[in-house]
DNA sequence: ACCGTATGCAAGCACTCACTTGCATTGACC
DNA sequence: GGTCAATGCAAGTGAGTGCTTGCATACGGT
């Protein structure tokens, strides 16, 4: 059935850009070039199409992990955080988006945001087996370490088009800075980056 | 005259939670305890009644500086991160919302982001002289400090009731656990905090 | 006592919203 | 050729939208 993908697609893509309020079912039929009564007999109502459009959106978001086995850090860290910041930043108008929606329909939390919380603890298990093998020091907490370098990711790839100045200027110069910090906080003797 | 007042008011409170579509005029009057027309009256539209809501709300927000003198680098930034947290937490509301309709608005950015900046610059006036005085240490980039201490508060204090399970538990300890982060980085020589 | 300003009230305008109904058309499978 | 499910089209429902008009009422300053 292409109908069902096509208006998932222009579900998805609407609500990003205008909200739960301002993506009609007018609009939607519109952009997927059927009619707005196909819409209904799909999916029911308008709620079951955009809560269906979130979760489909969500289960898209490529799942990108850290090596089992830490090598260099530093590298492999910033490659990561490059991938996982720009799969962010392609889905950041979905994101702030479901952010503010979140609170009017809590039905979307659920489904929208199962990712990020394994991801968060993907990299904390790739911390702890680093200060394992004794590639980062013993002192220091690794939950801040990864909040910290993800909530930064994340604040720079959803508000990077929507407030430019509020961060640092280049894309790949603020995702090296970001680990380099990390790394540092984490160095197992002073000075690793000097 | 109170009218402007409450008006101003119930407006902001109606976006922060619904929304610039969900926030109606009807809505905006029945909440201000005044008849619609004298909306219309006072403000000729919705827009001016919405952008002007948020510039005062933005306006109200308290200016708090760092000390002047860095002296005592955890305790200073510890106080002043709680309170940034708390202004942050109180407007999470209407944060998220305006995040999402910046796309849509772009007039509210300018008047819901002047704050943000000049807080940032003054973080970073105070870490430079911090370095100065020879409390951190002379490498590591203030600007990443800045902007990943600043960014990790900032997304905790907007998600904490949203997505509860995304970030550290209590309030207290994610700021606390941040500053430390942010000073091992930075500190003059290894195990400052051990 | 008079006047201007602010507000309320009732009604209405043209428009959009989510959603429904009835009927015609298509196309695939038997 | 006949059946059935999927889709389109035209029309309409009741509710909500931003905004306007006309008129009544209050209150303060002169």
């Amino acid at each position: 059935m292409p109908t069902r993908k096509t208006l998932l697609d222009a579900t998805a893509q609407l609500f990003a850009k205008l909200g739960w309020r301002g993506t009609t079912t007018r609009r939607i039929a519109e952009l997927a070039g059927v009619n707005e009564v196909t819409l209904f007999r799909k999916f029911g109502s308008k709620e079951s199409l955009l809560v269906e459009a979130v979760r489909c959106q969500a289960a898209d978001a490529m799942q990108d992990q850290l090596p089992v086995r830490p090598t260099d850090l530093r590298a492999e860290l910033v490659a990561w955080a490059a991938r996982h910041h720009g799969q962010l930043h392609e889905r950041s108008s979905m994101i702030r988006t479901c952010l503010a929606e979140f609170e009017e329909h809590p039905e979307l939390a659920p489904v929208a945001t199962e990712g990020a919380e394994r991801t968060m603890g993907d990299m904390l298990r790739y911390f702890g087996e680093a200060r394992r093998l004794g590639l980062i020091g013993p002192e220091g907490s690794l939950e801040a370490a990864t909040v910290m370098l993800m909530n930064a990711l994340f604040m720079d790839a959803i508000t990077r088009d929507v407030l430019p100045g509020c961060g640092l200027v280049s894309t790949d110069e603020a995702v090296a800075a970001f680990v380099d910090h990390t790394l540092r906080a984490l160095a197992p003797h002073t000075g690793i980056h000097a």
